[in-house]
DNA sequence: GAAAATTTGTTCGTATGTATC
DNA sequence: CGATACATACGAACAAATTTT
């Protein structure tokens, strides 16, 4: 029988913190949110306005902005006219707080590069069926610019990655993108600076196939070409020496 | 003693938000963790402590504990023996900050049932290939206890929560998880309660398929039918009513 | 460009509720 | 039970930054 929840009775030591005036804020602030009674640029107030409106002292007020500011709900701005507002959409304390998590968790590079292959082989496939002519145009125009850097190691590496999120958006999924560029940020420190000019002339020559079946709409060959390139970086990681894997690619 | 390293206002593209004592304490924290000097269960120290630490306040001590909290970095308990320690891990705000952004951002349901097919399409094929003697059981065990909850179109929707979620478990992958287990909780409640015990039956019986195909080890096939049971949820979402899709599945 | 108004950032002091020993 | 330690919360005040006038 389930009796997994025997092996962990933790979580016991919430109910005077969950109740402390300041989060009681941050749920009405939240719930509102999800309840449609706030948009994106709504303002919230001042500091000041928020501590009468509730209220509570201005101190637990600056409680529960700075929370729902890290939670990405709102954005302070100082100044007059300034205050809380509700944020547009603010995905750097998103990929944060999961790199966060993945540090915490003890997630490991493999991993990672698992959950990329998810995301950016569906990435591939829905960007064949997606691509917009503007789309294929940037894509081709990205293409162009990595040619002219294929000698520097860093810029062909940034050239790699813009082409790649560009795959994502062709996606026209926003939660992929959003998953990719938290993705990009967990794992970019790690995997920079690995391209040598045969690694990348190899990369060169599979992005300008992965462009082609996103033209063509063949998104299964696009979805499998993704992985195979991806895997390959992996290989590339996980093996120590890079050059010995001449069809293995990549720092992108 | 050292002090917050106050650092000077030389870069001007940097709001002054940024450059804030308490960001400052914030970036610290998380950069020593980042570098391996913390780990998890870790005592930072009580607000009078990390201000002498700092040489700040305890409100600016709030602030940065405030935001590093809603990262997910430490856990705060009151009383004797307190204080701020490194977390475990708490994939709730990472959950919360997740559905914050979707919304924030205008994603549809259809944008995160295709991240959903992403993540579990994967989940159930590394699943396949890395399943253990215990994750075959306790699926098989998650089975059994949904067959006992057919009619009950909640239970049955918890139970196959269950074995979803015990599926991307079998993969070994913790990205997969706290992903997993993020992308549940923005989709939970409007996916919640459709299941007829028509559908039930249909869900049961590809639950079986997928278990079939995780022992046997076949990771492609698994990965297939993952996702032709994602998609089927999908055409019921989006096609209105859910009855006339005999083949269309369910709410798990 | 300068002054004024507004708002956040930061500090100190104090009181209270709560958990641990 | 009492003592201790800690977070929570309040009020007043000044500094710093930004926008408006």
């Amino acid at each position: 029988m389930g009796n997994a929840e025997l092996t962990k009775p933790n979580q016991s030591w919430a109910p005077v913190r969950a109740n402390s005036v300041a989060n009681q804020i941050v749920m009405q602030v939240r719930e509102a949110l999800f309840n449609g009674k706030f948009q994106p640029g709504d303002l919230l107030g001042s500091e000041k306005d928020l501590a009468a409106q509730f209220d509570v002292s201005r101190i637990t007020v600056r409680d529960a902005l700075r929370t729902l500011e890290t939670m990405g709900i709102i954005e302070i701005r100082v100044g007059a006219g300034g205050g809380a507002r509700i944020a547009e959409g603010n995905l750097d304390y998103f990929s944060d707080a999961l790199a966060v998590q993945f540090k915490l968790a003890g997630v490991t590079e493999r991993e990672i590069l698992d959950l990329q292959v998810a995301i950016e082989g569906t990435g591939a496939e829905l960007a064949a069926l997606n691509r917009s002519r503007e789309n294929l145009e940037e894509l081709s125009e990205l293409l162009g610019e990595a040619e002219n850097v294929m000698d520097s190691s860093a810029d062909f590496t940034d050239a790699g990655q813009q082409f790649h999120l560009a795959i994502i958006e062709a996606s026209g999924n926003r939660a992929l993108i959003a998953q990719f560029r938290a993705l990009r940020y967990v794992v970019w420190p790690q995997n920079a600076q690995r391209a040598t000019r045969e690694i990348a002339e190899n990369a060169q020559k599979i992005h300008h196939q992965l462009y082609a079946y996103i033209e063509a709409q063949d998104s299964e060959a696009a979805r499998k070409l993704m992985i195979d390139h991806l895997v390959s970086i992996r290989a590339v990681a996980f093996s120590g020496t890079a050059a010995d894997d001449a069809t293995g690619v990549i720092c992108c």
